[in-house]
DNA sequence: GGCGAATGTGAACAGTGTCAACATTGGAAT
DNA sequence: ATTCCAATGTTGACACTGTTCACATTCGCC
């Protein structure tokens, strides 16, 4: 075992434990009423040693959120692998929708509004540009390799805010009074923006 | 003038200063900054002034939210007023999206996770359901009157989620990165989820 | 073995939301 | 018109927050 040995040295790494720290309180009661002060206590190490891993609480924020794109990511590959384009791109869909639902607190820290000078905001834009990529590619495998790209781009923008949409309403609870039967098949409506080959 | 008086007695109606105040706050840095000292030191009243009107922090943010709702309420009826169903239709959803870009930070409060038990959630309901009948019975009446209330409804949430999340993810500068002439022309992608009449 | 750099700690500061006790004032009942 | 209560506003305080500074410890390298 690693925690029954008496207080370690220095602690290992610290800065991976503080994320997945964060991480954890984050899924419980999300970014907004997260202390920096608890983070550490959960990690059993005192408030001031978070900066020495993070400049700010802003930074430890974005760590959080990046290892979401990272397993978000994953999410994607495995829904998608192996499927032809249109069962992907809904699949994806899907996947994406399920993950806001499983993942509010941290669906929201990752997309959530960016501070655009931060140096965090580096990686973050790298995976949400990365993920993007993902829906744009199989959007243009749906549409044929003969679509012009403007086409293609603005159809993926067209989908993702579609899927976005329906995620973040659903994860606040906006559509908590529509009773289920009345809510829409979000693939169906997904394959209706995707002109058919 | 008013505040050219020597100081007021009690102040008149404290509440709806305070939620001024706080709109006004909100509107240049957003909520999650907003602190209810300032708000406070803006309205010339100190601090726990607040709590002879407000339960909370919390009831302060729905108070403003409520406003929000009004206000886009309104804009929801001078954009649609007079036209045509699909007209009407289009015009909501662009003055959604203006809306959303136009206040960021107060849609982000508006629309923002709700706090199901709170107590100030019952107005903020009322007016959300409010500005969604507005969206349900523009949807009804470009799909017809033949049309079952179950379709009305999953295009009515369907069209939301499109115009809902593509003002999110501009507002929150997550297509910043993409050049504006390959992004969709939301009045398009709107009307093609609508099955011509 | 020793030394510098990396890492963790404690005390402290300004700022926050909120509560309890106190002060003031407006309006209603006499 | 006087009195009195309820509404409204203030002061002081508590626990908590993010963050900084000076100090302690420990690891890796010469």
């Amino acid at each position: 075992m690693d925690q029954a040995r008496n207080k370690p040295y220095h602690h290992g790494n610290l800065a991976a434990a503080l994320v997945v720290a964060a991480a954890r309180l984050i899924e419980e009661s999300g970014a907004a009423t997260l202390s920096l002060r608890e983070v550490a206590r959960l990690a059993g190490v005192s408030a001031t040693a978070v900066y020495r891993h993070f400049t700010d609480k802003e930074a430890l924020l974005a760590a959080v959120a990046a290892r979401g794109f990272a397993t978000l990511v994953e999410r994607f590959e495995q829904a998608t692998s192996g499927k032809p384009p249109r069962d992907a791109l809904t699949a994806q869909g899907l996947a994406y929708i399920a993950f806001a639902q499983d993942h509010p607190h941290l669906h929201s820290l990752m997309f959530g509004p960016r501070v655009p000078g931060s140096e965090a905001d580096a990686e973050l834009s790298h995976w949400a540009e990365r993920s993007f990529r993902l829906l744009a590619d199989v959007t243009g495998a749906c549409l044929g390799p003969a679509t012009p790209p403007e086409k293609v781009m603005s159809t993926a923008v067209a989908l993702w805010s579609l899927v976005h949409g329906y995620a973040v309403l659903r994860r606040d609870g906006q559509l908590a009074d529509i009773p289920a039967e009345l809510l829409p098949d979000p693939a169906q409506v997904m394959a209706s923006l995707v002109p058919p080959l």
